[in-house]
RNA sequence: GGCCCCAUCGUCUAGAGGCCUAGGACGGCGGGUUUUCAUCCCGUAAACCCCGGUUCGAAUCCGGGUGGGGUCACCA
């Protein structure tokens, strides 16, 4: 038997933001197409006319680029299988919908919408376990579809599920999963605006662009059953199924919320994440190569990933506080200048987040003191400002004996006559011990007056970078204000 | 409610009948290094949902219960 080119698929659908768990399951859906040197394509879900937002197709776009993931057919790049756009597929649809109408496998349906919910309603009422479409239309003979069909009355197009049958099918990681068929309603295959729903098209463009392998959300697995359906009314081979577990939000609740913090695919990069922390963060959420190994390339990940090794648990949880964590891991491992295959190094990193708003020479120059202190691109600037702009200083977190503290500092630095680390070390550690004051309190108040704040880069190394000129005139300024007060 | 799926530390997980006194990582706690904050290092607490069965032996297999989740649209 032949083995089939792995074929795996992302469909988004142009409704809003792209989220977190999207592109987690690209990710996985990616890293397996590319582990057999298969294809990855993306296609767009535009058949939801009513949700569609403009400009989502091309800003989803955007961030699946920006994480560094890429199709190899799909919007933008094209392909053997163009369009990739649904709402361009439409004359796909009908062709096939007439098949399935041909073969009795589907049926016309001229209900309206109220009369469905009228419907619905009357089957609660009478604790019908649960609510289906009642085949009223299936009842109409020939004349009376063709009439009206002639006088344009709306309709959909349902599919007429099979009595009493096991629908089965096979799950990569979950197993066989069987339902019986008087569990599935007569699905609308297309809607009165001719449109096809979900389930209509992407079985038959799965189908079409010769997708080998499915891997999508588990709470996908009880509609799978209707696909499966299809696949058999139009006696076509079936994909392989990998339903992976859903991602929650820690704690309490379930999806993730804004509440606990960013959702959106976006929203991570804009605070700070960098994207191969974040990839990183999201192998893991249903995922184990069974090792001690948690640092993982994209490259590494393709090399490792496997379905069997995903898990098979329900939900997963999003542990923000581990994303940060990794993030930090990724950007104390950073290059801070740019490696010569052009990637970014840690310095244009910040530089872009900021906007340019920090001089890439001195970032540069300060980041080996933050390095392992920030663990997004955002802290940068709660800890680095005082290297760009004066300091607010809150006098009332000095300690008592500050003014002379500050005072030997200014002394002994203003004699310096090199102003490296070593001779800032030596003449403030020995004016210390001279003076008798405690080393502990000294720093403090003299990391405060050049800062501002109580949590800083090593403050001797900082000035070094500040330079003699800001550093006394900071501490000066700080004296100034004061000095008219005497003992 | 029907149907489907799931069940190991707080969290992500390792574990495919004896290697489990259940391992790792994040987080927690304690300590060390340190002029602050971090980093780094060391240590520590913390889990097999319950009940039956199979077996010489079960976290691992089977059954039931309980709990959790998903889904029941002309949304995807």
């Amino acid at each position: 038997m032949e083995e089939k080119r792995v074929r795996t698929r992302m469909a988004p659908s142009p409704t809003g933001e792209y989220h977190i768990g999207h592109i987690r399951t690209l990710l996985y859906n990616w890293a397996f197409a590319k582990k057999y040197n298969g294809d990855f394509i993306l296609r767009i879900e535009d058949t939801d006319r009513e949700r569609f937002v403009a400009g989502a197709t091309d800003r989803i776009l955007e961030v699946i680029k920006s994480y560094g993931l890429v199709w190899d057919e799909g919007p933008q790049v094209g392909g053997p299988h163009e369009p990739y756009f649904q709402s361009q597929r439409l004359e796909i649809y009908q062709k096939h919908a007439q098949i399935l109408l041909d073969k009795g496998a589907a049926y016309y349906c001229f209900c309206t919408e109220e009369r469905l919910e009228k419907m619905r309603e009357e089957q609660k009422a009478r604790h019908v376990v649960s609510t289906k479409y009642d085949r009223l239309c299936l009842k109409l003979d020939k004349s009376e579809i063709e009439k009206k069909l002639k006088d344009k009355v709306p309709y959909v197009i349902r599919m007429k599920v099979p009595d009493n049958k096991e629908i089965t099918f096979n799950d990569l990681v979950i197993g066989d999963i069987s339902v019986p068929s008087s569990d599935i309603d007569d699905q609308v295959l297309i809607k009165s605006d001719g449109f096809p729903t979900y389930h209509f098209a992407v079985v038959i463009d799965d189908h079409l662009m010769e997708i080998s392998h499915v891997m999508r959300g588990n709470d996908w697995i009880p509609s799978t059953p209707k696909h499966v359906l299809l696949y058999q009314a139009f006696g076509w081979d079936m994909p392989y199924f990998a339903h992976i577990p859903n991602l929650k939000e820690m704690g309490a609740g379930k999806k993730l919320s804004k509440r606990f913090g960013a959702v959106a695919a976006k929203e991570f990069l804009d605070e700070g994440y960098l994207p191969e922390a974040v990839l990183n963060f999201l192998m893991f959420l249903g995922w184990n190569p069974g090792t001690d190994k948690e640092i993982y390339t994209l490259n590494e990940f393709v090399k490792d990933f496997s379905i069997e090794k995903i898990h098979k648990t329900d939900l997963v949880a999003f542990d923000r506080n581990k994303l940060l964590w990794m993030n930090s891991q990724y950007i104390q491992k950073s290059q801070i200048s740019d490696l010569p295959d052009g990637k970014a190094g840690l310095k244009s990193q910040i530089f872009k987040f900021f906007g340019g708003k920090y001089d890439a020479a001195v970032i540069e120059k300060i980041l080996p003191l933050l390095q392992t202190r920030i663990k997004t691109l955002k802290e940068f600037a709660d800890l680095a400002g005082f290297f760009f702009e004066k300091p607010k200083v809150d006098k009332k977190i000095l300690s008592n004996n500050w003014k002379n503290h500050l005072s030997m500092a200014v002394e002994v630095l203003e004699s310096l006559e090199k102003w490296g680390k070593s001779d800032i070390d030596e003449g403030l550690l020995s004016a210390v011990k001279e003076k008798n004051f405690k080393t502990g309190e000294f720093f403090m108040d003299f990391r405060i007056a050049v800062t501002g704040s109580k949590f800083t880069p090593p403050i001797n190394e900082s000035i070094v970078i500040l330079g003699k000129y800001e550093v006394l005139k900071r501490l000066k300024a700080v004296l100034g204000s004061k000095s008219n007060i005497k003992y």
